[in-house]
DNA sequence: AACTTTACCTTGGTCGGCCAATGAATGGGT
DNA sequence: ACCCATTCATTGGCCGACCAAGGTAAAGTT
């Protein structure tokens, strides 16, 4: 009922309603979905992508670990990252072996192969990065980064299966 | 090269590389996946899944309108809008129809039984994005919108397809 | 009128990502 | 020792989102 005819929207409000009832929420789909999209075009070169160079990423950083290492860091769904594994394994960047102090654990660890693409993915990363902020000047880039994390603890806050952050000092 | 010998990192460090290399990007894609699960949640209610909403609010907003038209409002690609109105249309809150003034083109519309949410999904969407901004104040507010759209111009700008304001007068 | 380009949408395939449910091994209670 | 709860990982199903390719109809050219 609140439906206006059809044809009657002269007006032709260029604004969606959900970018005047959501502002930020809008943005913040819109932004992440063109900075995955940039993010892929920087990774075609290498093979990869986008989600996959984080994962990665850890890898390279942390030799090898066990899978949930990986879930946790990520914090993706542990299917998402089997099935991103099973990728990573086909194409040769990651190799997994069971864990021989836990049978029913993984290891998995980057291939010599892939490292030949950790530099060319970490300029990308840089690149994109700065890409991203382009225009923005110090001062501007430090308070995103605050705004983002308020944000992101709120929205932690509500998933309510934020990192605990990490025991960490770990065994 | 510069990967560590994998036993050696006894350093663990808690900060990612891809954290540091690119703080910004890193936030954007954390912030924007769980703000998806929260948009998940907060629609779970209305029998939508995220991304919809968006579609259901422009066509609840604007009518009957044609497919060219949502692909240009969402932003995104056509098969993707294909696919959400076949689902969207199985599960009854779309309806598409040829149109008889270009018999390539199709109209869709919101079913009636779709409009009973059009209520509620707006409110979760307000609700999300008070969840989203809780702790900010106005200026803050104001300021995240104000930088997101810088970042979004940027990204956009490379993507280099975005939406060249539709005026079209183009060539 | 005939031909070529362009626009509109669909299909098929691939990925990341989620949830729910399942199998295997470990660990804790009693 | 036994059983039950936890943890680790996988499978299957589904959705959003992309790209590449294809088919049909409308414009624009000649």
């Amino acid at each position: 009922m609140t439906r206006a005819t059809p044809a009657e929207d002269a007006c032709t409000n260029a604004l969606p309603t959900a970018a005047l009832g959501g502002p930020v929420s809008h943005a913040v789909s819109r932004v992440a979905r063109l900075h995955r999209i940039a993010a892929g075009k920087a990774l075609k070169g290498v093979d990869l992508y986008p989600g996959q160079e984080l994962l990665m990423m850890h890898l390279w950083d942390r030799g090898a670990v066990r899978q949930t290492e990986l879930i946790r860091a990520l914090e993706l769904d542990p299917s998402t990252v089997t099935k991103m594994l099973q990728r990573l394994e086909q194409t040769g960047h990651v190799r997994r072996r069971p864990d021989p102090a836990d049978r029913r654990a993984v290891l998995v660890e980057a291939t010599d192969q892939s490292c030949a693409l950790h530099t060319a993915v970490e300029a990308a990363w840089g690149s994109l990065e700065e890409h991203t902020l382009a225009g923005l000047d110090p001062a501007e880039r430090t308070e995103l980064v605050r705004l983002l994390a308020k944000v992101e603890e709120n929205l932690c806050r509500e998933t309510e299966d934020c990192p605990d952050r990490r025991g960490a000092a770990s065994a």
